[in-house]
DNA sequence: TCGATTGCTGAACGTGTGTAAAGTTATCTG
DNA sequence: CAGATAACTTTACACACGTTCAGCAATCGA
């Protein structure tokens, strides 16, 4: 019973393969994905070696043999998400076509859509900012995002600010509005998907912003 | 040894006292406060009846006898400390005194204090937002507070419009953009501590979205 | 002072957790 | 084809969890 190969019949009984073995990282990439699909269907419940290893069908060991903790797992899926997104997002932005003003609007079509704007990827990120303060390396992922939109940004807003013959001493209190901006409506239009504001709203709102920036409404940041 | 009276000496060994009765309203207080430094101190591990007894300084069983189950328990210190800082916050604008813009001064004074920009209580909003999904009853709790404080600045928007003779078309999106704004500098303040700007520059940034949207910076959103 | 009431205790139960370590086996290399 | 390598599975452990429930005891009214 227990591996005993079949006695006379080599050929018919064909001993099924039980697992395959793949590459480390790919197997990691499959773990990630895993993962991140147990946090977005079961929210803080999801981070469990068992359910995880269940989703990505493989056993309960193999998650400790890649990671030393199930933390460094939830870390690498931050880390590959907040990447991935900050990637469609940016990118969608031709840093060599149009003027700034047209970049921002470029940057919010992409920000504002349904990929981003999905409550279950709330859910995901909430588990993860839930868990900064106890995992520096989850905490050092969220710092390393963080630090990417403030330098994207910056750069669109001092184009801006150029482009309308503004002083840029203002950039840097702008790059906190405008992102505290962006993540404000993500999270009031997660936390309640039944609100009372459209996509196309959102964006005006964004829009306006940026609009109130350029008409220099925003001196007083320059203190 | 087991409960054993002490014999022959009845006066000598006076029985503890093992534990008090409280009215069980003043008890029910007494374990949010005890829910509440716990998910301060130790985020969503926090949410245990075993530890949130410990630190009540009560038995295991006491709060399935208050409470059905412990998600109840964490809905009502939702529900409790929401309505606290909300208080908090909007008595601190005299709503008979100064004018629309002077109004919104006062809220941002009482908003950016170190009452409510305080790492640890975004902490305890994160575990609240986690369980939304999972809990009709903190669902419930996160609807009826958000709902306050859109009442409160749509009161102070459209005031604002009044006084400076424009249209109060706006007033809903701008309610949106204002909130979200708000709610998002506080995200950030609370995750990134020792990041690069301080509560007077953070007021400084929501002063000028008002001022921005005085200065008629944000017609397209009668759209 | 003596029940009655009921706030409260604490042990028990079944389930789920992360990690460790020993055993298994698929795949690669010689 | 044989042996080495290491990806992978499996089992076991110790602990933490929420909830239940029978019984204890603090307080109140008579």
């Amino acid at each position: 019973m227990k591996g005993a190969p079949p006695i006379g019949n080599p050929t018919m009984t064909r001993p099924a393969r039980k697992f395959s073995r793949i590459q480390p990282e790919l197997r990691r990439e499959h773990l990630v994905e895993a993962a991140l699909r147990c946090l977005a269907d079961h929210g803080h419940a999801g981070v469990s070696v068992r359910k995880i290893a269940a989703e990505a069908g493989v056993s309960i060991g193999l998650i400790n043999h890649h990671y030393d903790s199930i933390d460094q797992l939830i870390a690498h899926a931050y880390e590959t998400l907040a990447a991935g997104i900050f990637n469609r997002v940016t990118r969608a932005v031709d840093p060599t076509a149009g003027t700034a003003r047209e970049k921002f609007s470029a940057f919010f079509r992409a920000y504002f859509s349904p990929d981003v704007f999905d409550p279950k990827l709330l859910g995901v990120w909430v588990v993860f900012w839930s868990m900064i303060r106890h995992s520096p390396a989850i905490k050092a992922a969220h710092d390393r995002t963080n630090a990417g939109y403030t330098r994207v940004l910056e750069g669109y807003l001092t184009d801006l600010a150029a482009e309308n013959g503004q002083s840029p001493a203002t950039v840097r209190l702008a790059v906190v509005g405008l992102s505290a901006l962006l993540d404000g409506i993500w999270l009031q239009w997660c936390l309640t998907p039944e609100q009372a504001f459209t996509i196309p709203e959102a964006i005006a709102v964004a829009e306006s912003w940026i609009d109130g920036l350029a008409h220099g409404a925003y001196g007083r940041l320059a203190s």
